[in-house]
DNA sequence: CTTTCTGCAAAAAGTTTGCAGCCAA
DNA sequence: TTGGCTGCAAACTTTTTGCAGAAAG
C-alpha cells in the first residue's frame, strides 16, 4: 500500500510488512478490533507475526496519530483507523462497536469548556444498548 | 452507618465492617477512586483487609446497583457512589475525575436512539483536558 | 553499516478464583 | 447453625519489556 507506506515514512517509522498489514487491516474495517482480533485475523497471511509485534505496532501508530485507541469498557482496548474523536455505539449483546456521525450530535466540547474552565483536548462518548439485529434475534 | 447497612440488607448482602467501610468511603468522596486507592485509604483503619476483599465487595456493590464502575481509559477501573449515568471530566495532568451535572448538557440518548434504532441502556461520556488548577500550575 | 524492528519468552499490572476458616443472621 | 464472607495465595488476562537476531534505509 503506497499511501500507508508514505504515512509511515512521514513519521520516520520504518516500513515493514507487519506494520503495513496492521495499518491496512485497520483502515479497511469498521469493526474496531482489539489487538487479539487483529493478531488472529492476520495469522493466515502473516503466520510468524507475534502478538508483541501487534502491540508494539499499535503503540507506534497511536503515537504517530495514525490510529486511535478506544476503551469501550471491555477487558481489552479497541483500535480505530478513524482518528477523529467521534462517538461510538456499542451493542452489549454482540459486542459490535459502531461509529456515530459527529454531525448527528450537537457539539458538547465548547459547552463543557465554558462550564468547567477546563482546556479540553478530546472526548470519548459511548452509548450502550442492543442493536437492531440483536433486537429481532432475541424475539 | 445505618443508611448503608439498610441498603446492603435490602439487597440481601451481609453487613460486614469491610463492606460498610468501602461503601461509606465511596459515598463520602468525590474522587472516583480505583480499587487500589480504596484499599490504600482503608489500610489504616482496616489493616487486615485484603485487596481481594475490596474487589469482591466492589463487585457485589456494582451488582446491587449501589455504586457504578467507570472506565476513564486508564489502566484500572474507577468507582462512583453516584449511580446515575452522568458525564465525567478528567484532567490528563493530575488524573482527577470530576462529575459534570447532567442538566448542564443536552440529553443525547433520545437523539441517538432515534438515529440508530438501538434500544439504549446507558451511556458513558468522558471529556479530557487540563483542569484550571493544573493550567495555572504549568505557567 | 547503522538503526530500528521483530519475535520469543519472561515480567508486569489489574483482576479473578479456590479454598479453609470465620462471622452475621 | 449455616450460608455467605474474608483473606491468603495462586491463577488468569491483557499489555509491556529485554534481548538477540533480522531487516530497513
Amino acid at each position: 500500500m503506497l499511501l500507508a507506506a508514505g504515512q509511515l515514512r512521514e513519521h520516520r517509522l520504518k516500513v515493514t510488512p507487519q506494520r503495513l498489514a496492521i495499518f491496512h487491516m485497520l483502515s479497511n474495517t469498521k469493526s474496531h478490533p482489539s489487538a487479539e482480533m487483529i493478531y488472529n485475523s492476520l495469522r493466515e497471511t502473516h503466520p510468524t507475526m507475534s502478538l508483541a509485534t501487534v502491540y508494539k505496532t499499535l503503540d507506534a501508530l497511536v503515537k504517530a496519530s495514525l490510529i486511535q485507541q478506544i476503551n469501550v469498557g471491555e477487558d481489552a482496548f479497541r483500535y480505530d483507523a478513524n482518528t477523529d474523536s467521534h462517538p461510538h455505539i456499542i451493542c452489549t449483546h454482540c459486542h459490535q462497536v459502531y461509529d456515530l456521525e459527529t454531525d448527528e450530535l450537537p457539539d458538547l466540547k465548547a459547552l463543557v469548556a465554558e462550564k468547567t474552565h477546563f482546556r479540553l483536548s478530546h472526548e470519548q462518548l459511548y452509548f450502550y444498548g442492543t442493536c437492531p439485529d440483536c433486537q429481532s434475534e432475541i424475539h
